[in-house]
Parts: C-alpha cells; sequence; structure tokens
DNA sequence: TGTATATAGATAGCAAGCTATGCAAAAACG
DNA sequence: CGTTTTTGCATAGCTTGCTATCTATATACA
C-alpha cells in the first residue's frame, strides 16, 4: 500500500510540474536549493534520503535540460556544488508550490488531528524498516 | 515521506527474498498466483495495482527466470493464462511468508489500534489521490 | 454480414530507484 | 613525509514504474 501510494503521489505530482518540465524526482532539488543555496551532490541526496547515484543521474537530467550548473568546490577537490539556473530560480516557488497542493490533496479527507497521527505512524514505520536495514 | 516507506520495504523484501531469486515487484504475482491460479496478464495487473505493460516486463523477467508459464487462454485468442512453475510453486510459502514478516516488522512499533488507524488513513489518502487522477 | 469499436498484449522509450565497483582527492597516521 | 584509509563522484547494469502506440482478436451494431 505504501508502494501503491508513492505512485500515485509521483503521477499526481508529475502531471502537475510536467508544464514546467519537472518530474516528481526533482522535487527534493527544488525544494533544497529553491532559496538558491549551492550544495554538494552527496548533501542533495542525503536531504532527498537516496542513493548517491540515483542522486547523480537525477542531477545528470537536471544539468541536460539547463536546471543546474555544476561548480567545482574551491575547498574540496573532489567534491562539486550544485545550484539552480537562474531560469529554474524562476519556476522553483511554482514548483514547490504544486508540490505543496498535491500533499494538500492527499490529505484533504483527514482532519488535522488524523494528518498528524498519519506522518507520525508513518514516521515509526520508516524508522523500524530503517533499523532492520542498518546490519 | 510514503516514497520513502515504499523503498525501505522494497529494499526489505529484496534483501530476504534474493535467496530465492525473487525480487519485491514479483511479490503481488506469488500472492495471485501461490494457490496455483492461472489468471490473465491483465488480471494480474490490476491485483498488482500497476498498469499492464509494467505486468508484462515483470512477467517477462520471470519466465525468462523459469517461474511463470504462459499458455494461451482457450476462450479467447488475444489472452494468455499465466501460471507458476511447479518450482515457483515450491518456493511461493516462502516467498509470502517473507512478505508478511516485512510487514510484521515494520509494524512493530505500532499497538493493534495504530496499524488499523494507518491502514484506513492511507487508504483515505489512495482514494483521495485516486480520485484527483481520474480526469 | 460486414464494419466499427473495444480489449489483451507487445513494444519502445524514459525516469527513478538500487547495488557494486572504480578513481582521484583528502585526511589520518606511523 | 610517505603510505593507508576515507570520502566524493562517476559508471555499469539491473528492476520497477510510467506513457504512448501498435497489432490482433472479440464484440457490437447498422
Amino acid at each position: 500500500m505504501t508502494n501503491w501510494a508513492a505512485r500515485l503521489f509521483a503521477r499526481a505530482i508529475d502531471r502537475r510540474v510536467k508544464e514546467f518540465g519537472v518530474s516528481s524526482g526533482q522535487m527534493p532539488v527544488f525544494f533544497a536549493l529553491g532559496d538558491g543555496a549551492a550544495l554538494s551532490q552527496k548533501a542533495l541526496a542525503a536531504i532527498a534520503s537516496i542513493e548517491q547515484p540515483t542522486m547523480a543521474a537525477t542531477l545528470s537530467r537536471m544539468e541536460r535540460d539547463g536546471m543546474i550548473e555544476r561548480r567545482p568546490d574551491p575547498r574540496d577537490g573532489r567534491s562539486q556544488l550544485v545550484a539552480l539556473t537562474p531560469e529554474a530560480m524562476e519556476k522553483a516557488l511554482k514548483v514547490k508550490e504544486a508540490g505543496m497542493s498535491v500533499n494538500a490533496v492527499a490529505l484533504a479527507d483527514l482532519t488535522e488531528a488524523e494528518r498528524e497521527q498519519f506522518l507520525e505512524l508513518l514516521g515509526k514505520v520508516i524508522t523500524s524498516l530503517e533499523k532492520m536495514l542498518e546490519d
């Protein structure tokens, strides 16, 4: 069921941000860099809770589509700092709004108390699964 | 967060069924056909709540790995009936147990009442998202 | 009966996720 | 100071998911 819900979220988001040339996997990047910040690939992967190669692929697609720029990190020769391009910055607000609006629709049938409980229980499930996967 | 949880579920399942040569996307097929039933590809896709081409790809991999057989449907020349092979049937019970055990671990930190509530709220979220995607 | 529509699968092409592995720069340490 | 270990990223190869589109068979209807 979580898989099902996750796919529905992704489809709903994709549908709303497609007009901006954006897709659901790029949402965490927009949320992390939408204020003009420049972060390393590793930091972005950690924020999105995905593995490094997955973030690398997402950033490659975003670079291909002119949404991000990679600049060498002056403080670390291995690292690069990723930032949104000016064109992507222009879209960032609308993209973030689309994400929040899908969230709102998904939770529309829940009371405020139910929403809190849902997030809390989902958090517990995630914690349990992460603990299981640790070893 | 649902995406995160779904990925953790998939990883946990993958880890447990890998020794049988099985992966998480095949779980719904094992649950649907584990009792010896033979169903059409369309029916399997509906049960798994995935699109037909996705199920087609999963079945192709399972056929490649000797887990399923496709036989022509005597009642419909377009359709094929899919069934687990005897070798897969032997694994089916353990595979299903692995799936249920991951579920159990994921819900381990929830009380019985919380589990019910969690499933109910998740169901509401799914319903809302499906309604949004209808048009 | 013959044409039009609907349905079951197949295929192509893409995104997003994973693991495993390799390389080069940085950091730690004897 | 040189060697070893760690760390950041790239790459390869796979699965699972999607949409769009095609073919062939069934079904409906004029």
